[in-house]
RNA sequence: GCUGCUUUAGCUCAGCUGGCAGAGCACUUCCUUGGUAAGGAAGAGGUCGACAGUUCGAAUCUGUUAAGCAGCUCCA
């Protein structure tokens, strides 16, 4: 007999040889029929593993992340045992569960359409009606090579040979007329995955390689119940509707024109407002912190890039103005960052360590050429502003700095509201440096990245690491946030540099009167203005906080005896810097309300004759609706402290 | 850049197998001065993203191209 200590802490012997699953429908078959997978001694194992020793046994369930992944990975097997039904021809590529989900890629010469994947999820919901028990075995390599040969897969061949020098066996399971090389773990039979759905196709490249072949990639989800699939579809088309592509537009923050060009927005008068509030803000925060506003010039010459690195790093995504090859001539670039600008201020005149830190900010606008694709709304353009900054130190100072640039980000963040959803991702170099990105040696980065390490670890800060993930220069803090689709892009960054000042020649002269070069941190404190914009639409569904709201207030006359009263109302709003409008049209209250709550102003006053005669003001507010008759200083004192005290 | 989808009035969308271009909202004018989410009437508005091709005839079929969307790849 064999002690399995469960979640709970009890006790429960088992006949040594037996199997999770066995165990667990001892246990009870309510509890077998929900579980997905078990952990053993903390460990993920697939519920046909065989108990042989005294462990701990805690059987996962959809509940758990564990669950859900080996449950959407038995859905993944499903929909390739179906795609391998209809369409024989069919290369198997990989097919994992995701977040949410779950795909599989194929590689068939073509792409499928919506029709086919309708006929794909139909024979889905046979082989889920079959119930198919799912069989787990393994096979040594040659063996494992020569069937997955002789079943015509060569993606499979290809990461089946990965595992040879591994020394075990290579793991498969077969579900009826369908194998898959597969390390599982995965549930008992396909009877449980009741429901799903295929929600997209797309292409993809096998594996990641874009100069590699590219597949067509099949997405879908799962669930245990009918109904927690179409809450979770549901969720999905109501975090649509936040998209700030779509009532960015709607609310009139910004457009596109298809003659201007793709990543190129025009930010329409209510989004420049909120950029230029933001801008403003930021700029006497970082001043209040010691920070020294800079104007450098938005191009120049190849040969700033060429020290600086960038021209050959990343001459592709510049705009480069004139011939890059001819050398003879004189050869402009718009500017893809404002690193080199910004040193040639500390390189103005000889520096002392008493000059430093030196924290210089710019609200810097920026040029990178995206690729075609990868334009997104305000998200991913392709001429975008920044809340610039780097910091030149003496070695000593780099962690109390870095803690103030963190700090700074954080407060930012704070106060617009994003913090509470960001991720925090220290990136960092591969070592084997796979396509020559990175420069310097191998000792620096570990210098710079161990730092970071330490500086991050001591304040406390959960992060992931991203692996292949730093610039060319340095290692990063990158503070992550995910639009409404799920898809995540840095909102803020923290960079240590240890590597450009001496290319660019910055030099102090430190307190023994030796030459020595700064280091740098290369950070945001709230990142690039129009991704932000977006993250806040997106965030406040377009309703943004009171504070940075482009139209604070909007005056409604009930009739026109009211329109000197209104106006002389928005005067008093005007001296106090309350950003006011008359709703003034010759439109019945109502109308102008709706209007008004539709465009997600935070504040109207409605003003009639009552309010004439009484010298008051009727509010109302977009969030809780209509607040009654006060005077207009208790208005406005209210409204005030909404503003002062950044409210979200 | 790659795969797939999309593009018709300012916006949201109809328009079947090729045969005279449509609706709602918005806009303009007039009437209405109305009290907390849509008052009424009339009017104007489109080279069907662009360019080629097939056809007696193209919004509709084919090709190229631009822009938009999702995914992949990239992201200093």
């Amino acid at each position: 007999m064999v002690k399995l200590t469960l979640k709970d802490g009890s006790v429960r012997e088992a006949e040594q040889g037996m199997s999770a699953a066995e165990i667990i429908k001892g246990i009870g078959m309510g509890l077998y029929k929900a579980a997905c997978c078990v952990k053993i001694d903390g460990k993920v194992c697939d519920l046909r593993t065989v108990i042989n020793n005294d462990c701990n046994f805690e059987v996962m369930t959809f509940d758990s992340d564990e669950g859900k992944k080996a449950f959407r990975h038995t859905a993944s097997h499903i929909l390739a045992q179906a795609v391998k039904r209809l369409y024989p021809e069919a290369k198997l590529a990989i097919g994992p569960a995701i977040e949410d989900g779950f795909y599989y890629d194929f590689d068939l010469g073509k792409s499928f359409t919506p029709d086919d994947l309708a006929k794909i999820e139909a024979e889905m919901k046979k082989i889920v009606k079959e119930d198919i028990p799912l069989k787990q075995y393994g096979l040594p390599v040659d063996e494992a090579v020569a069937k997955l040969e002789a079943m015509g897969e060569p993606y499979k061949v290809e990461l089946c040979k990965e595992h040879a020098d591994k020394g075990e066996d290579i793991s498969f399971y077969e579900q009826g007329d369908f194998t898959d090389l597969c390390a599982g773990p995965h549930l008992m039979s396909t009877g449980a995955v009741k429901a799903f759905k295929l929600t997209a196709c797309t292409g993809a490249y096998w594996r990641g390689d874009s100069k590699g072949k590219q597949l067509c990639r099949v997405y879908g989800t799962a669930f245990p119940k009918a109904s927690e699939m179409e809450a979770h579809l549901k969720a999905l088309e109501e975090a649509k509707l936040r998209d700030h592509n779509k009532i960015g537009r709607e609310l009139e923050y910004f457009t596109t024109v298809d003659y201007i060009g793709q990543g190129l927005p025009i930010l329409l008068p209510k989004g420049a407002k909120v950029v230029q509030i933001l801008q403003r803000w930021v700029e006497d925060t970082e001043a209040k912190r010691g920070c020294q506003l800079t104007k450098t010039p938005f191009m120049a010459k190849r040969e700033l890039y060429k020290i600086s690195g960038h021209w050959d790093h990343y001459l592709d995504g510049m705009f480069v103005l004139g011939d890059p090859n001819d050398e003879e001539k004189e050869c402009f670039a718009l500017r893809p960052m404002t690193c080199p600008f910004q040193y040639q201020v500390f390189l103005n005149r000889q520096r002392s360590y008493r000059d430093l830190p030196m924290r210089l900010t710019e609200t810097s606008t920026l040029f990178r050429n995206e690729d075609s694709g990868e334009m997104h709304g305000l998200i991913r353009v392709r001429q975008f502003t920044i809340s610039e900054g780097h910091y030149i130190l003496r070695p000593e100072q780099l962690e109390e700095e870095f803690k103030g640039c963190l700090e700074l980000a954080k407060y930012c963040l704070e106060t617009v509201g994003l913090l509470e959803d960001c991720t925090f991702r220290f990136s960092q170099w591969d070592p084997a440096n796979p396509k020559n990105k990175y420069e310097g040696t191998p000792e620096q980065w570990e210098i710079a990245q161990a730092t970071m390490k330490k500086i991050l670890d001591h304040l406390g800060i959960d992060y992931t690491i991203g692996i292949d993930e730093a610039a060319f220069y340095g290692p990063k803090l990158d503070i992550q946030y995910k639009n409404v689709f799920g898809k995540e892009d840095t909102l803020v960054t923290i960079q240590i540099d240890m590597l450009l000042a001496q290319r660019f020649g910055m030099e102090y002269i430190d307190t023994d009167g030796t030459k020595k070069n700064p280091y740098i941190i290369h950070r945001t404190s709230l990142g690039c203005y129009e991704r932000t914009l977006a993250y806040l639409l997106e965030k406040y569904a377009g309703a943004l906080p009171l504070w940075m709201s482009p139209e604070q207030v909007r005056i409604l006359p009930v009739t026109d005896r009211a329109k000197e009263y209104a106006e002389n109302i928005k005067q008093k709003l005007d001296d106090m810097d309350i950003r006011v409008t008359v709703d003034n049209r010759n439109e019945k209250i109502g109308y102008k309300i709706r209007q008004a709550q539709l465009e997600k102003v935070p504040y109207f006053f409605i003003v009639g004759d009552k309010e004439v005669e009484e010298g008051t003001v009727s509010l109302r507010s977009r969030k809780d609706g209509d607040l009654g008759a006060s005077t207009l200083d208790a208005v406005v004192d209210k409204i005030m402290k909404e503003i002062v005290t950044k409210a979200k």
